[in-house]
DNA sequence: ATCCATTGGCTAGCTGTACTATCCAACAGT
DNA sequence: ACTGTTGGATAGTACAGCTAGCCAATGGAT
C-alpha cells in the first residue's frame, strides 16, 4: 500500500499522514526505494487509532504520541499502559502551590478515593482532576461534598467492574489487549457522556414542557 | 468592586477579565464615571461559572458566550437553556456528505435512541456524537451494536433519573435552577468521566498485578 | 527508451484560540 | 498638585494542528 492508497482508505489527507509521520504517531513505512515506502494493514490500524483518540477522545498530539508508545513498549503490563494513558488524558496541570482551598479540596478528593476503597497511585492525576472538579463545584455554591458525588462513583464502579472489565479479558494477544483498553478509557468515556447528555434532554424535555419550543437555532 | 478587586477575588488576570467582556462574557460594571466602573457580586459569579465552563468543561469561549446569553435570556424555558447547552457542548461537526458509512451509524444511533425510549429532539447534535463514537468503534474493531452499549446508556439512565433530576429541581429561583443545569450538564460530566478513570485504575490495579511497576513518569 | 504523475522528505506558512502587553488619557484619593 | 489606578483600545504572543510548496528520484505506461 503506498500513501495515497493509506489516505484513500483512511479518509486522512496525505499532509496529514506525512505531519503523524513526522510527529512520530507513525511508524514509517518499509521503504522500497529512495523515493517510494510500503504501508501494510498495520498504518492503517494505527490511523485509525489516532484519529479515534483526537476526534472522539479530543486527546492532543502530544498525548497520543505517548499514549501510542506506551502501546508498542512490549515491556510494560497492561497496568502500566492504562496508567500512561490516565496521565496522556488529564490535563497538564497548572500547579496550584500553597493554595489552601486547593490543597483542602485535594484533600477531600482523596479521603473519598479512599473511602470508596479505591486502588488509585497516589501520584494519578485523576486524582487532581477530581480535586479540581469539587472544587469548582464548591465555588459555584453546588453541593461537593462526597454524598453528593457519591452516585457517580457508584455509577462508574458498577460500569468498570460489571462490564469494562469483561471486554478487556476477553481479547486475546497482547496487542489487541492493549488497544481495548485504551480504546475502552478513550472512546467509552465519550460514550458515556453522550449516554449522559441523551438520557439528560430526554428528562428534560418529559419534566420541563417541550414540543413547541426547541432550542434556538445556533 | 473594582476590576482589581475582582481579579483578586476570582484569581483572574484583570487582562483575562478585559478580554472577557470584550468578548461578552461579563457584563461590562456599572460605569460610575468616565475611567470608572463598580462590579458587583454578581459579576463574581458569573466569572466563576465562565472559569468553571473553560477550564472543567473544556468549553470554547464562543461557546461559553452561547450558554451564557441563553442563561440570561428569561424567555427561554428550562429545557431550551438545556438544549442551548448541549448543542454548545457539541463539536461543531464537520458535514459527512453521502458518506454510506457515516450514515448507517447515524441510523444505528437513532434506533438505539428510539429503543431505549428516550425523547430527543431528531436534530440534536448529540446524535451525531453517538453516532460518530459507534462509527469509531466499529472501525477499530470493537463492538458497538446497541447492545454492547445498552450498559452505558442504563448507567446514564439511572444517574440522571435518580440523582440529577432531584438536584434541579430542589432550585429555586429561575438563575440557580439554570445554573445548577448548565453545571449539572457540564461540570458533572466530567466527574462523572473522572470517577470512571478511578474505578478503572483501582480495578486495573486488582487485574494486572501492581505495586512494583508505577507507570513511567511523562 | 522515454515520459510524466507520484512519492518521500523538507521547510515554511496558515488558521484558530485564548490570552498578554502596551499605550493613553481621565480620573480619585491624598 | 500629585500619584497611581482604571477603562478603553490596539496590537502582539504562544501553541496546536494542520496545509502548501518545492525538489529530485522514481516507476509504470506507452
Amino acid at each position: 500500500m503506498r500513501i495515497s492508497q493509506l489516505s484513500a482508505a483512511s479518509g486522512v489527507p496525505i499532509p496529514t499522514i506525512k505531519y503523524y509521520l513526522r510527529e512520530g504517531l507513525l511508524p514509517a513505512g518499509e521503504q522500497t526505494a529512495a523515493t517510494r515506502a510500503e504501508y501494510g494493514e498495520r498504518h492503517l490500524r494505527r490511523l485509525r487509532l489516532i484519529r479515534a483518540l483526537l476526534e472522539v477522545g479530543r486527546l492532543p498530539i502530544a498525548a497520543i504520541r505517548k499514549v501510542l508508545s506506551a502501546v508498542d513498549d512490549p515491556e510494560l503490563s497492561m497496568h502500566q499502559v492504562l496508567g500512561t494513558a490516565h496521565y496522556a488524558i488529564a490535563p497538564t496541570a497548572e500547579p496550584h502551590p500553597g493554595d489552601d482551598r486547593w490543597s483542602e479540596a485535594r484533600d477531600r478528593a482523596d479521603r473519598m478515593i479512599a473511602g470508596l476503597g479505591w486502588r488509585v497511585d497516589p501520584d494519578a492525576p485523576t486524582r487532581d482532576e477530581l480535586a479540581q472538579a469539587m472544587l469548582t463545584l464548591g465555588e459555584l455554591g453546588m453541593p461537593a461534598t462526597g454524598e453528593a458525588l457519591l452516585p457517580y462513583a457508584e455509577a462508574a464502579m458498577r460500569l468498570v467492574s460489571e462490564h469494562e472489565i469483561g471486554t478487556i479479558r476477553a481479547s486475546g494477544t497482547r496487542e489487541e489487549a492493549v488497544q481495548a483498553l485504551v480504546v475502552g478509557t478513550v472512546v467509552h468515556g465519550r460514550v458515556l457522556d453522550v449516554m449522559r447528555r441523551l438520557a439528560q434532554e430526554s428528562a428534560s424535555a418529559g419534566i420541563f414542557g417541550d414540543g413547541t419550543g426547541k432550542a434556538p437555532a445556533p
